[in-house]
DNA sequence: GTGATTAGTGAGCAG
DNA sequence: CTGCTCACTAATCAC
């Protein structure tokens, strides 16, 4: 039974009507300060601020009044909450985007260092096999932690090869 | 200046009144199809079907017919975009949970490979260090891909320890 | 009473 | 015309 319109667009049409309305009797506006409220006014006074310009008006004059201030306080409601619900599927897909590019770093992260462990694996087999084809027999102790340094314990005949030190001793890798 | 109230909850306030009409004429509900269609029909019935059902009705009733079959199909829209809006709410946390699961494998199976690395360097460093004791010189080649295996060269005398072939030659080593 | 949320509504755009 | 989305509205709920 609501005679009144969707407002879209039309921000207030009892504030219009009751211009009209004050225009067409040329009344004063100091006289009532009947529905001159505009809409920003009326959402932003507090209750009390409101009662103290609403004293000379019909019980029916107030209770439209404060029926448009409710609708104007939904206007406003559902305006944040429409902007809270975007802001919170931004939100969702910026924290969806930083995982993925963590995703792809701890990707990359991961291939090189399996990149260095193959090489690394490739070295210490190589130098093995070096030792296993000149029977040099090598016994490193288990390695448990990675901060605990393996030993070497020789377990073949300490006569060994202890002359010609000509060059630099360690491999040329590229890895370490 | 619309005088339709709000339908909450009032599935069909035209369909109620022309029942009450039709109760009130006594007329059979075969003379006129005359707003009998319910809103499941109304919705659902093509343009076609729906045209042949209002042959002889009111320029203005065809009219009001009309716009209340737009009114129900908006309804129905609005639910869509509503159910849309939250499965794709629902679809971006998965997105997201997945993701951070797949953070969380990354960042365990690189802790792991770390670790590896670090025994295996270890390792590495304890067999050259060995070698550096011993004055054993031996140079790998550089290596480039994993896939590429090092090869060794002697660069040291030929005459090296060949004899004493008593026990498993390769180190005992947690890492492969 | 205030604020948030939901379903229904018309406006308005795109296909 | 169909379908979708937006802003607005009333209803409803929680505090």
């Amino acid at each position: 039974m609501s005679t009144k319109i969707f407002l879209s667009h039309v921000k207030s049409d009892e504030l219009s009507a009751a211009a009209a309305a004050r225009a067409a009797s040329a009344s004063p506006p100091s006289k009532h300060n009947h529905m001159t409220i505009s809409d920003d006014d009326l959402v932003s006074l507090s209750v009390k601020e409101l009662n103290r310009l609403l004293k000379g008006l019909t019980r029916d004059e107030v209770s439209k009044l404060k029926q448009r201030r409710r609708t104007l306080k939904n206007r406003g409601y559902a305006a944040n909450c429409r902007e809270k619900r975007i802001s919170q599927k931004e939100e969702l897909e910026t924290e969806k985007d930083l995982l993925r590019a963590e995703v792809n770093r701890l990707q990359r992260e991961n291939d090189i260092v399996k990149m260095e462990l193959n090489s690394l694996r490739s070295k210490c087999e190589a130098l093995e096999q070096f030792a296993y084809q000149n029977d040099i027999r090598v016994l490193t102790q288990p390695l448990v932690m990675s901060s605990m340094r393996s030993s070497i314990v020789m377990k073949t005949d300490p006569s060994l090869p202890t002359s010609v030190k000509t060059e630099p001793m360690l491999p040329t890798s590229t890895v370490s």
